[in-house]
DNA sequence: ACAATATATGAGTGATTGCTCATAGATTCA
DNA sequence: TGAATCTATGAGCAATCACTCATATATTGT
C-alpha cells in the first residue's frame, strides 16, 4: 500500500511498541542474554517471551544465535535506545487525551 | 503490569506504528491541516482517516482544534519527527528476518 | 429553518495480537 | 541410549485493529 520505507518504518516500530518488549530491550542494554536469562528477570512465561523475542528478531531488531542448549540475542542496532529514549521524552513532554486515561 | 512509564512509551509508539499515520505525520511536517486536507492529499476514506487521527490524538501524538467547520491538527513535538527517522535509519541498517519476507 | 460542508461515530467484518497450556525440537552430558 | 535443560510452536481464546458503509453531529451561510 504505502511506500515500502513507511511500511518498514511501521514494522520496525510496532515491534518495540509494547511494555513487555521495551523491558526485554531494556534488560539488553549493552549486553546479550539469552532467553532463560530473560524469562526470570522480567518474570514472564517461557512461550510467551520467545514469540516477543521472535517479533523482535522477525522486525530486525534483535539478531540471534545459538551457544549450546541457549540461545542469544542482542540489539542488532543500538539506535534503537534513541528510539525508545526520544519516546519517553515525547511521552513526558506531551499529555494524552481524555479518551486515554482510563488505562 | 509493566511500569507506566513503559506502557506510555508504547501507546506513543503504538500511535505512530502505522503506514498510513507516519503518512499523516509526514503530511503534517512544520504545517497544520484539517482532515478535509489530509483526505484527498493521502487517498483516504473521511472516517477512516478520523479515527487514525484520533488515534495519534488521544496518544498525544498530535493536538486539535476547531476552527469553523473544520478541525485542525498538528504535531504536539516536534521530536516525533526524531522518532520516525531514526526509525528510519535503523531500518535501513538492519535486515529483517526470514520471517519477515513474505510481505 | 434549510442546505452545504466537514467531522465523528455506530455497526459489521476479517485479520491480527497477546496470552496460556501442552508438546515438540534441539543440544549437552552421563 | 536416556535424562536434563533450554527453546520453539500448535491450538485455542478473548481482545483489539483497520477498514467500510451509513448515519449522526457540528458549523456556517442563505
Amino acid at each position: 500500500m504505502g511506500s515500502p520505507m513507511h511500511d518498514r518504518k511501521a514494522v520496525l516500530l510496532a515491534a518495540i511498541a509494547h511494555p513487555n518488549r521495551i523491558r526485554i530491550l531494556e534488560e539488553l542494554r549493552g549486553t546479550v542474554k539469552c532467553n532463560c536469562e530473560l524469562a526470570p528477570a522480567l518474570g514472564l512465561e517461557q512461550s510467551n517471551l520467545s514469540r516477543h523475542l521472535k517479533v523482535l528478531t522477525d522486525a530486525g531488531v534483535l539478531v540471534s544465535w545459538r551457544e549450546g542448549v541457549r540461545v542469544n540475542f542482542k540489539v542488532a542496532d543500538a539506535q534503537v535506545y534513541g528510539i525508545i529514549d526520544l519516546a519517553g521524552t515525547v511521552a513526558r513532554r506531551t499529555v494524552p487525551s481524555p479518551a486515554m486515561e482510563e488505562a
